[in-house]
DNA sequence: TGATAATTTGAACACCGTTCAATACATTTG
DNA sequence: CAAATGTATTGAACGGTGTTCAAATTATCA
């Protein structure tokens, strides 16, 4: 029965060619400017088409969430996988959050503030897959750091990747969202390095 | 001359009119769904009414913006100021910010997410009154901190500012989209303060 | 080829921010 | 006091939004 095979096929293709004209009309125009009208029309379909694949646009958007999760936070990780001695890979992970950040707006609202995606993901079971395989890699990256000799032995894996992923975040929303402008600062982005050193001299001394 | 001037007062009074229902409507059903035409028909005027007194819904966020800040920032560092330790009124600060922005969401996010505000503010000279303000209080309490000896004297007040108050905004905004939701915790609020513990216990240590 | 099933459409609904000619009201003038 | 002027407010209209669903189109099967 090669022809119901071919009609999911071609049901995929469909919903990946929203999936991608979903995106990118996102990267360039952002989340307030993306609507079903538009994507519809990018792939010369009628905005009815959406929600045969959708159920709304949030779940889209939740779609969205998904595969910029899996892809980005993988390349995250794997480039900074060489880096052997622990201490300095958590602070290279650190900076290439910060720099991806900064970097790409879009994605890291999609990924880290937007909340039409949690909306959509609460009406789901199968809760933060590579989410907490993400956490999971920083805290392994602690434990390493532990082994090593770096950290003491009693710290928490689970505070202590809060305190780390908290501060990265943090920095990256507030200069996102413009609120660094209350600094008298030219470079706005050296300044965030800057701070992002002192955070991890103090992480290095404060958590031994 | 008294015509003008009530003409004038009333003039305010309207305008007070609009900016409480929209803080009302804003607090109690957020930012996406405070709309021109709900707060118009809540103080019985007409949807045009609202563009008399501020030029768009940016501006009037930014006007709500500006009353929350005034009004809340001076508040937290108020509950904090009879702690003479320098030291112990940093933690105490934080703990009230971390507090303030986990139980009143919507203004947290006026005053330090939405960037509406942001590009409101742009459009307008005077930069950052209040703001600057409460990040030159937080500079002073980590002078105070330096001159008391609990910090060393070449840390930048700058940079040290930024990494304290990223790290707590990191927490509220992780918090707030619902992001903590990875950790598998039973309650998130006691686990951030946890987190936040082990922070300011790094920074007791790795600020000397 | 005709009947049936699956897919896609696009108009309709109830909203949104914003504008602006027209209306309603207040004040001043004759 | 009435008419004329000036000011404040209205609300319909414009071009958008997410979403639904009867209807039209297209594809498969007998």
């Amino acid at each position: 029965m090669g022809i119901a095979e071919r009609k999911e096929r071609e049901r995929e293709e469909v919903k990946d060619l929203i999936l991608n004209a979903a995106r990118e009309i996102f990267l360039a125009e952002g989340f307030e400017n993306t609507s079903i009208r538009k994507i519809a029309s990018r792939i010369e379909y009628s905005p009815g088409i959406i929600y045969l694949h959708y159920k709304d646009k949030n779940e889209l958007f939740l779609a969205l969430h998904d595969k910029a999760f899996e892809c980005k936070m993988k390349a995250l990780f794997y480039s900074v996988e060489h880096i052997a001695d622990p201490l300095e890979r958590l602070k290279a992970t650190g900076e290439s959050y910060l720099r991806y950040g900064i970097d790409n707006r879009q994605d890291y609202e999609l990924m880290f503030v937007l909340s039409c995606t949690m909306e959509a993901l609460a009406m789901k079971e199968e809760f933060w897959k590579d989410g907490a395989l993400a956490i999971n890699v920083l805290k392994a990256n602690i434990q390493e750091c532990i082994d090593a000799g770096y950290f003491r032995e009693d710290i928490d894996l689970d505070e202590t990747s809060l305190l780390l992923w908290s501060h990265v975040h943090g920095l990256v929303t507030l200069h996102n969202t413009e609120r660094l402008n209350i600094y008298d600062t030219d470079d706005k982005e050296a300044f965030m390095f800057r701070s992002m050193n002192v955070f991890f001299s103090m992480v290095e001394q404060g958590l031994r």
